[in-house]
DNA sequence: ACAAAAGTGTTGAGAGTACACCCATGC
DNA sequence: GCATGGGTGTACTCTCAACACTTTTGT
């Protein structure tokens, strides 16, 4: 009940990710103050009065992306002396998923840059955002391993192969295209829609995410 | 850059687990001051300005129970507005595993009591502590089901029979003696120890966890 | 001898993994 | 007719789950 004057400040920053031309990519914006100026930054903020952790990262998705509805779950808490050079900075990190139609960034009212940079060949981050993002994609693939949070990143129809790609992107491994679609049919987690995507070679069959399909398989114990 | 007053107040509050007597328990302490005066909470308190926040919860964990070189995690940070009459307050939950020793409480400098609660018979606990304890357990179960967490939870040499009993307390179910110890020699995590527990009955063999076993499973891929 | 807890294997079912060819369309 | 991506099944291995009796000690 003491040190009312040494309150942290608290922050919210979000790793947003989606997926595009066969890549994972994440939202930075170039900060245009120092410290760090001119240096790429996870798009965050404070926490407002009146307002819950979800509600401000959800607040700070919108800002940049427009989109609402979209996957976000808290990531981490990263509050070590030391990780910003003006004082005592405590960020709750969010991640995102959006899906990976085309969405056009909003700016921001300081006119700052923002922009989609694939994980795989990320620039130099200011304060620990590296490492935040780092963590954030470790928690992605770990999560598409046993939930079907995957559906998140693609958009309300698709075909067996895009949605192969995906996890192939994110994963970054090749996975077979049998066994991928048997697990499919087993897991009973798409349903085909009557339409058909046209582009080179044999039309694609469109499938949708069944929203009343089990999204989680149990993990394998390591005892039983 | 604005709101310099509105900073919210940081705490850390800590899950702390431990096995006694074939119950699972956590410890609490009563308030001795309002709000919610007299009701039993988490151990928790500021983080100090120098501090990185595990090493407040390990300051917290280390003023009530004395001990150190314990497992401890970060759980999830709680920040609604309104969970704390007195102002906004954002706690960051840490879940804490210590041996099942027996541990003697230092009942802290203001004199509060501190006991040990099993976590299938909480009492109403203040703030959104109840909460914050039902999740922790839901993290640990799971925790358990791919890594080695458990061994935490035992003293240093332990016989299967306990550590079976470990397992069934904290996931609440009976588990197959054959199957465990199967399972148990495929893993490797334990090695036997040349020396017997004596008891009613047949003395049990001694084991103790090796340090250098795999502590994680793959969880089972939703894809292949 | 008996009570109490420790210790020990096998079998059937289901899931994971590796692997190669035919199909429908546009040009 | 050929290039392009879509679509399909089988065999082997390994893990999981169910299940009951013998051994060692103290009294």
């Amino acid at each position: 009940m003491t040190q009312t004057d040494e309150r942290p400040v608290v922050t919210v920053d979000v790793v947003i990710f989606t997926l595009r031309q066969d890549d994972l990519l994440v939202l930075l914006v170039r900060r245009g103050q120092p410290p760090f100026e001119g240096l790429w930054a996870l798009p965050g903020g404070f926490v407002h009065a009146d307002e819950t952790l979800e509600a401000a990262a959800l607040r700070e998705l919108q800002e940049e992306t427009g989109v609402r509805d979209v996957y976000l779950e808290q990531l981490y808490t990263f509050g070590d002396p030391g990780r910003d050079p003006r004082g005592r900075m405590i960020s709750v990190a969010y991640f995102a998923l959006v899906p990976g139609a085309e969405i056009e960034l909003h700016s921001g009212g300081n006119a700052r840059d923002a922009r989609w940079w694939s994980v795989y060949a990320l620039p130099e981050l200011a304060f620990d955002h590296g490492r935040i993002v780092n963590y954030a994609l470790t928690r992605l693939r770990y999560k598409l391993e046993y939930t079907a949070v995957g559906f998140q990143l693609l958009p309300d129809e698709f075909t067996l192969s895009e949605l192969q790609r995906a996890y192939e992107v994110i994963l970054g491994e090749k996975l077979d295209k049998r066994n991928f679609r048997s697990k499919l049919r087993k897991a009973q987690v798409v349903e085909p829609v009557h339409r058909y995507r046209e582009s080179k070679g044999r039309p694609a069959q469109l499938y949708r995410f069944r929203p009343d399909a089990v999204a989680e398989t149990k993990a394998r114990r390591l005892f039983p």
